[in-house]
DNA sequence: ATATATTAACTTAACGTTCGTTTACATAGT
DNA sequence: ACTATGTAAACGAACGTTAAGTTAATATAT
């Protein structure tokens, strides 16, 4: 019998994304793929040569078109406070929203190799990463630029990334999963450091 | 024959502590364990009933002692500023040194279960994240001590988790890699944000 | 001091399971 | 007829794990 369902490409990716974000490459079968995509295993092999093929057009597939708004407000000519603030607010919302996201960029830069590296810092990151560069030149111009732009991405990042291990610390209150309550804290993190000048 | 160098579990552990960490639980099998510590698969078994013991172990082993000479300096009495530098020195210095720690603590963000992450809250984390919670408070008592201590932890461990990726990303120097480089960076910019005053 | 029992640290060999993958075949729409 | 999308069944390899036996050091008894 012809499927009723047939699955195309993009709708097993959108299935498999989550799955590698949860388990990694290794912790995820290709019979549990095809169990939750909903065919034999076979079927799998119809539409990828092989788990490798799969799993490497899952990440392109997470990656694709996740940068563009960031890019947008790095280069939107506002003032370089105002497009801080901007990009940390839609950067905090992006990770809140798709938790895939980060997590399969923590899993390749502990997993990948060189190849998958190269291709994470010069396809996803580049042009991102050239725009916080920029940002943070004109924020500082006397601070290094290169580890600026590193401590506000990872600032950024880690809030989301410890999210899963919040209601076990201390201290912790609701609120501090919001992305706005977030974004609001890093900006004026950044503006103004520790000391109220 | 009685083998020449009989193992301990350390030995095991010292062992399989980076393989662990390098490709995570379900990438390491234990003939890999058993190849690597020089010995057949069984003999592993003899010193730990199960494959998850012994990752539960190496988890323990591998977080040993290292939070302590971190709390130590948090509670020196030294001028809030003061520890601050301190503190970052010390914690660039241990992640430079142990690249295994950082990874480990990914790794269980990502894959440990409620119970695991439980743990490594409190029995690893907590007494340091008071700390580093506290120090926060002294060095800017309006801002949330929660935010910052995740601020001021996470912008210190992403330096070294991108390391890897260093060398594909641009305005990338050498001595971004130095330990002491990343902590004069983080600490005068935990001080004074990004505008000189 | 010597013989004996016990124990720690292994080996060899195999068990049942799951893995990635392939082959051969079936069905339904164009 | 052809193609896209599947299924059923199986392949060899690798997996976690175990059972049974071996060796060398140590403890105990005579």
């Amino acid at each position: 019998m012809r499927p009723l369902n047939p699955k195309n490409k993009e709708e097993i990716l959108a299935i498999v994304i989550p799955l590698f974000a949860g388990a990694g490459y290794s912790g995820v079968s290709m019979r549990t793929v095809a169990e939750k995509v909903g065919v034999t295993p076979a079927a799998i092999y119809h539409h990828f040569s092989d788990k490798q093929t799969l799993y490497l057009a899952a990440m392109a597939q997470a990656f694709v078109d996740k940068a563009d708004s960031l890019e947008k407000i790095l280069s939107n000519g506002a003032a370089p406070e105002k497009r801080l603030a901007q990009f940390v607010a839609r950067f905090c919302e992006l990770l809140y929203n798709d938790n895939d996201f980060s997590t399969l960029i923590q899993r390749e830069i502990m997993d990948g190799d060189k190849s998958r590296l190269q291709f994470l810092a010069t396809e996803v990151f580049d042009n991102l990463f050239q725009g916080v560069i920029k940002l943070c030149q004109e924020l500082d111009p006397q601070d290094d630029p290169y580890l600026l732009a590193i401590s506000l991405i990872g600032i950024v990042m880690y809030h989301f990334q410890i999210a899963v291990l919040k209601p076990y610390l201390p201290y912790s209150k609701g609120d501090h999963s919001d992305p706005q309550v977030v974004a609001q804290h890093v900006t004026r993190f950044m503006l103004q450091g520790l000391k109220t000048c």
